[in-house]
DNA sequence: CTAAACCTTGACGTCAGTGTCAAGGTCAAG
DNA sequence: CTTGACCTTGACACTGACGTCAAGGTTTAG
């Protein structure tokens, strides 16, 4: 099939696609005018970049993983696809606790900011008794 | 104060002063021959920007922020910066939540995967099975 | 034949925060 | 006067995954 094809049956654009096979993530056969000529793999394949690329990985990284990761329909993961997995799994988590540590300083800041304008009411408070009835 | 000293002293490159300059984040007078002047306020400011940046927030963002962020000594939040925390919290919160379920997502697949492999080594004993003792 | 729809490669634009080089002005010490 | 440290502005480099435009060739329906 030709690219637009590809496109219309992945959801991807064909200017991704053509990326992903620049990245070496994909191969395409050519047809005599030059036409990118996929089999109908290429689908699959497709789609599995797209879940490698939701579950954080970049397109480098993903070219890394040997030929393995696709000859097994995308279910079986071979123990280098493994560890790449492993690692991300890692890296992701450590992502998560600096975001919760930037949450919590935030979180004070606001903290703090809603007990100096507590303080601040309480003082304005007292100024209004001073000069009221 | 010149941006070398500005710089020594807040562990910030001069080049990034510049550019908070740029930005409108700081504000520097002239001396006769163009240098930058800084005064000692500059310091505090920049360490807040510092701080803003490490929050979460782009220079753009910080430089929406008015100047009531910076009279107040940092401490004080007036409404409009209030809102601003606020706003990136719930940023950062649902950061925070794609990573998880990416986090999930990886770990599904790690659990796949291991099913699979557990399944695999089944299958290979009972075919040694078959053809040992 | 022609317009529409599809394909090709190449290359710049985006977002953010600098690093870094260029080319030059300024100033204090020797 | 010279060296070296410090300052100036301007502009390109980098990361990543594409979007988008350019300028053109191909195919298909009418």
């Amino acid at each position: 099939m030709k690219i637009g094809e590809l496109a219309t049956r992945t959801g991807v654009s064909a200017r991704a696609i053509r990326h992903y096979e620049k990245a070496g993530l994909l191969s395409a056969g050519r047809l005599l005018n030059g036409y990118r000529d996929f089999g109908d793999e290429a689908v699959a394949e497709v789609k599995h970049v797209v879940r490698m690329i939701r579950l954080g990985f970049s397109l480098e990284e993903i070219a890394t993983f040997p030929a393995c990761m696709f000859t097994g329909g995308a279910a079986v993961l071979c123990p280098v696809a493994l560890q790449a997995h492993r690692d991300k799994l890692a890296e992701i988590e450590l992502l998560i606790a600096e975001l919760e540590e930037r949450r919590d300083r935030l979180l004070a800041t606001l903290k703090a900011a809603a007990q100096q304008s507590a303080e601040a009411a309480r003082a304005a408070s007292r100024t209004q008794e001073a000069t009221g009835p």
